[in-house]
DNA sequence: TGTGCGATGTCAGTCGCTGACATCACTGTA
DNA sequence: TACAGTGATGTCAGCGACTGACATCGCACA
């Protein structure tokens, strides 16, 4: 895939990020990060389908890490053990990039109109857990409850764990809420509520 | 507020919903709303600050019933049934408009666009619950949590009473779900789980 | 009758994004 | 070595979303 100047795309992420965390993502035109990178407008929206979306270049890649995670399963698990582990798999993922991921995260939690795309990544991941939980044999309506379950636990640790600045493992985070949860159920498990 | 036409806000309310459901979100110019409610394009531009945000137009009098009634619990009522009951509050507003809810759910999901802005209403929902929540005393970590947990709630439960055609009031679906979890979490509670 | 004000119309301009077409650098082949 | 093929890039024209600036209209109130 050799080119002109090799990776023509990763210089566009990493212009793109720069002139967002710079001048703000609303004040950041496609042409300046086109610039940047040595490329054309024109060339920018090849690789990307919008402005926005050069922030998510990587997001396949969780997806295809938790749906491998709830595929691989051992049968008879809890389904909401089964979505809190595929998220809990992706800690190692993101732990290795940090400051990558505190530095986006700050970025897009500036702008709404990134936030709405990373909603909707997760709200995309949601559907395709709901739908592989079903295909281990979950009824629709909780397969669905379960996946948004699972997200808006993995929301919160996550949050906290930029919070923290990455301190302590996302996984970490990511159990605890679990627990949270179960505790705030009044379940017969662990008491970490207020 | 009467000018020329009166209540040219709704008009241009109407006009949209009626040509995204025709021809799609994405094939409908602002100026095609416009147009159809009789005002001009820059006119349109006044009253919504983008053009999804016309199906939205009442999307605060949702979270105003729900604060409203985070607000009003008794204390001493455990944090998630208040937030289940905050949701359950808005069946009546919905249950009396069942059908405008209906095709613009269904324009909604049509549209990645529009799926976007109402994930981003439903975050700012949770955003604020979260915080009347910690007003209430809960540690801010486990209000955060809450919050997602009862907005995933209601998010399977609206979707599965547009589905039925709002046949049942929406209310019975969020308790539903509410117990539908607790089952889900093993807890000493009613068994809906498959 | 006239004056103030808020809502609307008009116009020009920027930016996101796309289709169509030419061009460039590299690859394989004769 | 020369040449054709292929995929990524550059160029250009154009639409639609949105905005700022300014003129105008209709109503209320003195």
């Amino acid at each position: 895939m050799g080119r002109w100047e090799p990776d023509a795309r990763g210089r566009m992420v990493t212009a793109a990020l720069d002139l967002f965390a710079e001048r703000g993502f609303d004040a950041t035109t496609a042409g300046d990060i086109a610039a940047r990178a040595g490329v054309t407008e024109r060339t920018f929206f090849r690789h990307f389908s919008d402005k926005r979306e050069v922030l998510f270049d990587g997001s396949s890649t969780m997806q295809d890490l938790v749906i491998a995670s709830v595929d691989g399963a051992a049968p008879g698990v809890q389904p909401i053990d089964v979505v809190v582990s595929a998220f809990a798999s992706t800690a190692e993922f993101f732990d290795g990039r940090a400051e990558f991921a505190i530095r986006r995260s700050a970025v897009i939690a500036a702008s709404g109109s990134l936030r709405e795309r990373e909603l909707r990544k997760l709200d995309d991941l949601a559907a395709a857990i709901a739908e592989h939980l079903v295909a281990r044999g979950i009824d629709g309506a909780a397969a669905s409850l379960i996946a948004e379950i699972g997200v808006g636990i993995f929301t919160v640790a996550f949050a906290q764990w930029v919070s923290d600045g990455a301190t302590r493992s996302l996984g970490a985070y990511v159990t605890a809420g679990l627990s949270e949860l179960k505790a705030q159920m009044a379940c017969a498990d662990g008491h970490l509520a207020t």
